[in-house]
DNA sequence: GCTATCACGGATAATTATTATCCGCGTTAA
DNA sequence: TTAACGCGGATAATAATTATCCGTGATAGC
């Protein structure tokens, strides 16, 4: 039982995009080789992310990937939803049934309940940290000289929407 | 993500082997016989509850398997652990090392102190239950009928230690 | 308009985790 | 001594996850 790795993949690709300027997108293809990551699945991450409206995307030429929110109003649950989906960590497989020959719709689960309510306090703790909570700690001092490479980075990478200067 | 079938399978397991009297034992095919599941790999999850030391084994002709602990005392958690590990739900990637190119040893997620909080928020739900609450469950009138035909089966298929009469 | 670059999404392959089986061993009741 | 049990290692089958490929549609720059 471990957390889908796409998870981390997808909180990272939110922060990079966070760091851009306005109107400005970066495509998938930077997102993933800045973060050391397959091109090809990254695609798919960020297209569940797209679906979910935390980013937005741009085709054509110049096109990529932005934040649709504010930082501040996406947290690290909405990402695990996007990712993980809504299925539960936890569903019964109807040993109980079997075990007291009940029929099917009858309450079929000791473990139901328990579960459910250990899964949302789980979910609790992930609404709590947001995209906006996480790029401050980023801007702590020592990750400073290297954050200021990566916006240095950032800037020649992106793309630039609407006819204006580019790079 | 989904938690291992294991789990489960492991809960109701335990909960029958608390409906045997004392010094009786069930063996381990009995039990996956029950619960309508490979015995072999029952066996397996069996073992893991005996190295938790949840419940114990006895070898030989008459052997199986019985409580270790009271019912009071064995949380769902408890079995949780035995069956899933103490690996945790979340581990880093270190994709955050690539990004900002840190040294191995510095802290290397954003998201370490989160899921750490996320999953023992997780983990204490599952410490309220207990095999004792959850068996006082099993008692409530609508399983009455079948429980009692149950614990008949339990009568039959146990093995009762020591030199003194069977069945 | 044409072309190169991007996202899209379906099919499919590779990899890893989980579930399941097999077999030879040690122990013990009869 | 034998048959019924648990033990533990090796290994196979299955399912979930991660990764790739390829054809399509959109758009900026020419």
């Amino acid at each position: 039982m471990h957390m889908k790795t796409g998870v981390e993949q997808s909180v990272y690709a939110i922060l990079l995009l966070n760091m851009l300027p306005n109107k400005a997108v970066l495509s998938g293809e930077a997102i993933s080789q800045q973060l050391n990551a397959s091109p090809t699945y990254y695609q798919k991450l960020l297209r569940k992310l797209v679906s979910a409206d935390l980013i937005a995307s741009v085709p054509g030429v110049k096109g990529g990937f932005r934040l649709k929110k504010r930082p501040e109003d996406i947290c690290v649950y909405d990402i695990y939803l996007a990712i993980e989906g809504r299925q539960s960590l936890y569903s019964p497989s109807g040993i109980l049934g079997d075990l007291l020959e009940l029929e099917k719709n009858e309450y079929g689960c000791l473990l139901t309940d328990l579960m459910n309510e250990a899964e949302s306090a789980w979910k609790t703790v992930m609404k709590r940290e947001t995209i906006a909570s996480l790029a401050q700690k980023m801007e702590e001092e020592r990750f400073q000289p290297k954050a200021a490479e990566l916006q240095q980075w950032l800037n020649e990478k992106m793309l630039v929407q609407e006819r204006s200067g580019n790079r």
